[in-house]
RNA sequence: GCCGCGGUGGCUCAGUCGGUAGAGCGGCUCCUUGGUAAGGAGCAGGUCGAGGGUUCGAUUCCCUCCCGCGGCUCCA
């Protein structure tokens, strides 16, 4: 190819550009959307993510990439990576960077270093924003493999990243000031995009998640191209932090922990009120849904567990004692009681499906560093149930369940989507039945019009789920419910039932939670709501304030009057001032607050109050008393 | 469990370069009898996470343990 010659470039407008070859991105793209560049941090050509400053040397179709693109954002966090790297083998020499990729929520990079303080953060903090104000390029040089290892020195791990790289194709190294490291790219062109870069922090983590593998500390962080993004990216994180269950939790009196009972929670009388009415919400459709309520054992023998593949697969976090030579398991799930209900008695196809939920405390030993307030504990209940079915009625038990779900997150105003977990390493039973399985939760997911994805060797050991994930308010992820479909456990139980064919067979059983747990729902949604539980919810309902002490008799009665229809009300006797009690009724985030006082003896009225409303209404207490019972009736999310 | 960082009244935090601790909020009592997010005064409340060591003396320095926090891993 001469020099003059060109080749032909399109764009996603549809438009094409003859260009001459050698021509680089950002020459094209400058061209082609002058006022928008200064937003392109990268392109990406047939699909593939380049840098601005890469020649164009063939045909192709080229695209601006924006912070807006996931690819876009994903290029700025990996140059906020590389800066960081840059920052810390700065500040350590001795470090030696390995990897440092993008994440969903910003970036890290992990380094063989030893292990670093708050001090080491605050010097990588001080070196990033040098580098930002002096505006250093990020520039790729591309060597053979030869030239590469000589490159990356005694970096042991880059050594390992260059050997893996095929025989003969350029391996690319990009340069920022002084630094320089292996990488693919692409990058941004210069620090300057990285204004809005921020240390989040340092832990220490094994390589490749392996307790055993080697120590490496990772320095987290996040970018944006600007600092407001960055500023207001943080005062999010703020927020979030103010959510906290644990601390709200702790402040409304839900529930509490102490140190000689880590991951064991107490409720409150407060909580406990809570935690009633959640299963009062789950529960209250047992009857017309064919649900039996059960309550088995808390504790059974080894043998049980051996049986039902829990001491194989699960027995670390069982809890275990011993009493008359025999050890036994604390249950960590309901589902060995549920299998031993069925199997007590001969059963035949007309008792399918046979529900049977069982709400009863479940003791998992987890590991200690892994508990985490309400939303990891080491006892917990489940809105639990096995269902036991044949095989044709999977189908329609399944769509009924995901109706449920439908149901209850929309009462919470919680988004959810599915994970459909498939076969993991460690399994019971044949490939095929679990092949069967996974199809039919696919088509039955694929109807629900709910999003979902797949995540491959993830389901429990004995079948395939589906998982519920909910996000807060606030995009956080987490796991609630879940539905496992288990062809296993039954058969290990030699469980039958004698169907219509006069033949013997195997049920198969659900296990379905649709909450998951009390303790890590409740959590979940003090953060989503921010601790302003839904009247229904809440703890108490109404605070009803007497102006004077004159008026104390008025309130009791009205009190009383509120209790008899159901609702839960308390009344703010004290010497505080109105405005002191009001104040306290908000800070407790009680939905209605009713205030009586001399106009309000004389007319019947009561001076009703929202909470996170400021202002108040006159309404007759039968107005009041209705307004109440119907948010109440249909399960408001707000007063 | 692993790595790092923490632990001071109920809560949020200050402080002690080694001489046994303070504030605000909350609690209690009294005064105030109020009209929609903090009326006033007084009082009580801490073996400074636990144990051991160094020291004339440890909340402070060292070690071990417990618990928590941030991650890793795991998971409802």
């Amino acid at each position: 190819m001469g020099a003059g010659d060109t080749v032909d470039v399109s764009l996603p407008d549809g438009t094409h550009q003859l260009v001459a070859v050698g021509s680089t991105a950002a020459d094209v793209l400058k061209q082609w959307r002058p006022a928008e560049f200064a937003t392109f941090l990268a392109a990406s050509w047939d699909g593939h993510p380049i840098d601005l400053a890469a020649p164009i040397r063939s045909a192709g179709s080229l695209r601006p990439l924006r912070f807006s693109d996931p690819e876009g954002r994903e290029v700025l966090q990996h140059s906020a990576a590389h800066l960081v790297a840059k920052a810390l083998t700065e500040a350590i020499p001795q470090a030696l960077p390995t990897a440092g990729p993008p994440t969903e929520e910003g970036f890290y990079y992990d380094f063989d270093v030893r292990p670093l303080t708050p001090e080491d953060v605050a010097k990588v903090r001080e070196l990033v924003q040098r580098s930002v104000s002096s505006l250093e390029r990020f520039e790729r040089v591309e060597v053979s493999k030869r030239e590469a290892l000589e490159w990356v020195g005694s970096n042991r791990h880059k050594q390992g990243y260059v050997a893996e790289v095929a025989e003969g194709v350029p391996v690319s190294f990009y340069r920022t000031g002084s630094f320089l490291d292996l990488c693919r790219g692409p990058h941004v062109p210069d620090t300057g995009w990285l204004a809005g870069l921020h240390v989040l922090g340092v832990s220490a983590i094994t390589a490749g998640g392996d307790p055993a593998g080697e120590a490496r500390q990772r320095v987290r962080g996040v970018a944006f191209p600007t600092r407001p993004e960055l500023d207001a990216y943080l005062k999010l994180r703020e927020e979030a932090e103010a959510r906290d269950h644990r601390v709200v939790g702790a402040r409304l009196g839900l529930f509490m922990f102490i140190d000689e009972a880590p991951g064991f929670p107490f409720w409150l009388p407060s909580g406990m009120v809570v935690v009633r009415e959640l299963e009062r919400f789950v529960t209250e459709h047992f009857r017309e849904d064919g649900y039996q309520e059960v309550r088995t054992p808390l504790m059974f023998a080894q043998s049980v567990y051996e049986t039902s593949g829990h001491w194989e697969h699960y027995r670390e976090n069982i809890f275990q004692t011993e009493a008359d030579g025999r050890v036994y398991g604390v249950k960590p799930m309901n589902c060995p009681g549920s299998m031993l209900i069925f199997q007590s008695t001969s059963r035949s196809y007309r008792e399918l499906p046979l529900r049977l939920a069982e709400f009863a405390p479940l003791h998992r030993l987890e590991r200690s560093g892994t508990l985490h307030g309400l939303t990891r504990v080491r006892e917990m209940v489940q809105d639990d149930a096995h269902l036991f079915v044949s095989e044709d009625q999977i189908e329609a038990e399944l769509t009924k369940l995901l109706a449920w779900i439908q149901r209850a997150f929309t009462t919470f105003r919680l988004a959810w989507s599915y994970e459909l977990s498939t076969r993991p390493a460690h399994f019971l039973g044949e490939t095929a039945q679990w092949d069967r399985a996974e199809a039919t939760l696919e088509k039955v997911l694929k109807t629900s019009g709910v999003p979902y994805r797949t995540s491959a060797g993830e389901g429990a050991f004995y079948g395939p789920k589906i998982d519920i994930h909910v996000r807060d308010s606030l995009g956080r992820p987490w796991q609630t419910g879940t539905i496992q479909l288990d062809y296993q456990i039954p058969a290990r139980f030699h469980l039958q039932y004698q169907g219509a064919d006069g033949q013997l067979h195997t049920p198969i059983v659900i296990h379905r939670t649709i909450l998951g747990t009390w303790e890590r729902f409740l959590g979940v949604l003090l953060e989503h709501c921010a601790g302003r539980l839904p009247p229904w919810l809440a703890p108490i309902q109404v605070r009803i304030i007497p102006v004077a002490e004159r008026h104390e008799g008025l309130g009791h009665a009205f009190v009383r009057e509120l209790d008899s229809r159901g609702i839960r009300a308390d009344l703010a006797r004290s010497s505080e001032t109105l405005s002191k009690r009001v104040r306290e009724a908000e800070v407790a985030k009680i939905p209605w607050v009713a205030v009586v006082g001399d106009q309000e003896a004389a007319s019947g009225a009561t001076a009703v109050r929202t909470h996170g409303r400021k202002g108040q209404r006159s309404l007759s207490k039968g107005e009041f008393i209705d307004e109440v019972l119907g948010k109440l009736r249909e399960r408001a999310f707000e007063p």
